[in-house]
DNA sequence: AATGTTATTTATCATCTGATAATTTACATG
DNA sequence: CATGTAAATTATCAGATGATAAATAACATT
């Protein structure tokens, strides 16, 4: 009970909430929650842990590189079931607090986005654009960057509901769809561009 | 030198920094700070104040609805120069922590970067993929949640840095020319769809 | 029901924090 | 140089805040 409500806390105040409001929350007095936890930092620790974990679904490594089906068919399904895993007030909120405040926790998770969806997505545009693999020419910085666009069109939708509070969009779904659709339609005209670049 | 300062600690530490180590960051005493405002409240007034000021060029408004010019022209314009004025860190982490806190404040902001960027966006989609004006078939959300996918790119770049710590994109004017011309390479390829369907 | 153990609360501490009052220093003006 | 005013510092306050200790309530076992 401490913990769940420690989520929900935190998510919507920020870390220095305040111990007394939380206990308040929960229901019970405030020195109990060091009977369960030595202090306020450790309780966050927690929170931290509880956030982060089963946030991947393993299945997903094998989604992206799947080339027996359309690359716009697994992104938008990969997208689109990511996005139940995060697309939550309270990791959005929290991962936002958490990388304000030091940036350190966030940095696993970003190295996961990078390694686990960026580079696999740029390796299936080399694929469908017919350019060299990223064997013979490595991912290149800008290369990256252009993913991480994509990976922005999505990420930053969830910023502007949970953070700044603006009204959801109907149908988030169409909205993964549309916008996976624009980025493979546009890629080409500026991928190649960008891998000729890095010979 | 007060609210300079001020708006650096708040920006680095958020709105819950200590008056007593702002006051020494600039290197006078904590109740000297009362001399000039009346509270810490009041000093957070400020520096939203000063924040939010002049990050809006009256030219762009023109810009971006400039047909004599290619579109990609005029979105890689407006967008570089939009990018000096707002990948900044203190500015990107204020308007996060304030959006956090309350979103009051951004509200304003966002209805700006809809009106001023957002709409003309879509506009001029509509023109130059020859489909039916604004004027005729309003737009639609699921279009307005398209271009707010072109701000994500763009948005999130800053995010990543200011908020996550991650490291620079080394060119970022060149960054922003390809989400430019991937939207707008994209675009025509979900936009159709879009508009069809709200008819 | 008696007794020992665990869970929870009440009372409290030391420190911090925004804010104010009293005092001292710096400075401008004649 | 004297004197009045503004600027800044020192000394403090009242309430908040994380944390601890002592007391009480709840509960399980016999």
């Amino acid at each position: 009970m401490i913990v769940k409500e420690a989520i929900r806390f935190f998510a919507e105040i920020g870390f220095e909430g305040k111990t007394r409001d939380l206990a308040s929350r929960i229901g019970i007095t405030q020195p109990l929650l060091y009977r369960y936890f030595p202090s306020k930092e450790s309780l966050i620790e927690r929170v931290y842990q509880e956030i982060y974990v089963q946030r991947w679904n393993p299945d997903w490594d094998t989604l992206i590189p799947d080339r027996t089906r359309p690359l716009a068919e697994r992104l938008i399904e990969f997208y689109q079931a990511y996005s139940h895993a995060v697309y939550d007030y309270e990791w959005v909120r929290i991962f936002l607090f958490s990388g304000l405040k030091s940036g350190e926790l966030n940095d696993r998770y970003l190295s996961l986005i990078r390694d686990k969806i960026l580079r696999p997505v740029c390796e299936e545009l080399r694929h469908m654009n017919n350019l060299p693999s990223t064997d013979t020419i490595k991912i290149k910085e800008e290369e990256l960057e252009l993913a991480w666009g994509l990976h922005g069109m999505f990420f930053y939708r969830a910023v502007r509901h949970f953070a700044y509070n603006m009204p959801i969009v109907k149908n988030t779904d169409q909205a993964i769809t549309n916008d996976v659709r624009l980025f493979l339609a546009g890629a080409p005209a500026v991928h190649k561009d960008i891998v000729e670049r890095a010979r």
